[in-house]
DNA sequence: AGAGTAGAAGACCGGTCTGTCTGCTACCAG
DNA sequence: CTGGTAGCAGACAGACCGGTCTTCTACTCT
């Protein structure tokens, strides 16, 4: 059936547009019109799909988590071998986000600093929020840290200030140098020197292989939020 | 003469309103309309005095600025007698303003992330950056760091991180634990443990004391931007 | 071929935005 | 008392906001 086609179709012109200028301008700078002239889709059909802007921008923010997502886990398992490589992985993939030319920082630092008090976009960062703690926590226990939570919430603020650093500064090359001697030092600390290279590389239980949800089309390589 | 005076008593009123509003709801969000009347002036007071919405935004950041830097001068001038000190007590400082209920994380951040291309926005938050690393800087040379700006560069980006996760996530101690513990280590790291208490107290050259520019009047006890 | 429908185009509404302009009030100096 | 002025109150303009609704096109399925 075509139908659903089409009706998904308007929905990924318009959540690629709505990414594109809310992530690039802010989402209470860019107004409705703008984003349905770039989509190329009736303003009719923005309200049918999504109800209201307020939707519009929550699901802006759940395709950014979901891509951050998708892509941060394969990235980690493809290149790292074991949970101590990975959680210092984080940060280099970070560090591709931030060097790309359009990035503008996290999206969900950005939005919740406009949102208006009872809009949904609260609801989005935590979820975010929740996930990146979850992220080091797993990869801190799994490679052993005798307190992961601890050391999960100071890589998390690394990983924040890498974020705010470089869109403040615009040295990508300097953060990311920066961060990655940051957290390299705060892992050894927690876990001790790193061994050479004894054990034999672990399938990671906390990360599971990306599941492509519904990210537009697999193609995208645009800079989302770090 | 009283006509400066209840000149500058308009803008006074004027900016405090604009603080209050702009911090706590975002630049954007907030109208003219409702500066002015929570400052009980007129339209055309506000437009005579500033100009434009965009002056006074400026204003409003440059204000912050000037707080945030004599807040700081004299906490660290007041309750630290080294660099080395101070490296570290620029971040139980800045940990005060997190662990208000007010806080809504770094003014110039906020503001930039929902700033409009061609304002003044980006010109403040230049301000505020190059003081912040100065700050740093200065301090890691002063403390004899073999590397100043480059310590300076990690420290500058777990300030960032701390304001960030604490805004975000919403958990003031454990970010002021994390901070003070990863800002520790890495000064260790550059400058080598700390010895007990053998030289004498410094007089800073970096930091000049407070000078009490303009900021309104000597009250205002809010939080600012870290 | 004809029916049904998804969707594009855009007029329209009420509200709010920044910014201007006109009174009117209250104070101050001479 | 009188002229000057700072400043409050608010109407107003023009643009834009989010959101609704109608019209018409173009495609799909039977």
């Amino acid at each position: 059936m075509t139908t659903v086609d089409r009706s998904g179709s308007a929905r990924e012109r318009l959540l690629e547009a709505a990414s594109e200028l809310f992530y690039g301008e802010g989402v209470n700078t860019v107004g409705i019109d703008r984003v349905i002239e770039r989509a190329g889709v009736a303003k009719a059909s923005l309200y049918k799909i999504f109800g209201s802007k307020d939707e519009l921008i929550w699901a802006y923010l759940m395709e950014q988590h979901d891509a951050t997502k998708a892509r941060m886990a394969d990235a980690l398992l493809t290149r790292y071998a074991t949970p101590r490589e990975r959680l210092l992985g984080v940060f280099e993939v970070q560090s591709e986000t931030y060097s790309a030319a359009e990035f503008r920082g996290c999206a969900f630092a950005n939005a919740t600093a406009e949102a208006s008090a009872g809009s949904r976009i609260g609801g989005a960062a935590t979820v975010y929020r929740e996930w990146l703690h979850g992220l080091f926590t797993d990869l801190a226990r799994e490679a052993g840290a005798p307190d992961p939570v601890g050391l999960a919430t100071q890589l998390v603020l690394v990983y924040d200030g890498a974020s705010v650093s470089a869109r403040m500064d615009r040295d990508a090359p300097s953060v990311a140098a920066a961060s990655r001697r940051v957290a390299a030092a705060l892992i050894e600390a927690s876990l001790g020197p790193s061994e050479p290279r004894d054990r034999p590389p672990v399938k990671s239980a906390s990360i599971q292989k990306p599941q492509r949800t519904r990210t537009t089309s697999g193609k995208r390589p645009r800079a989302t939020a770090p």
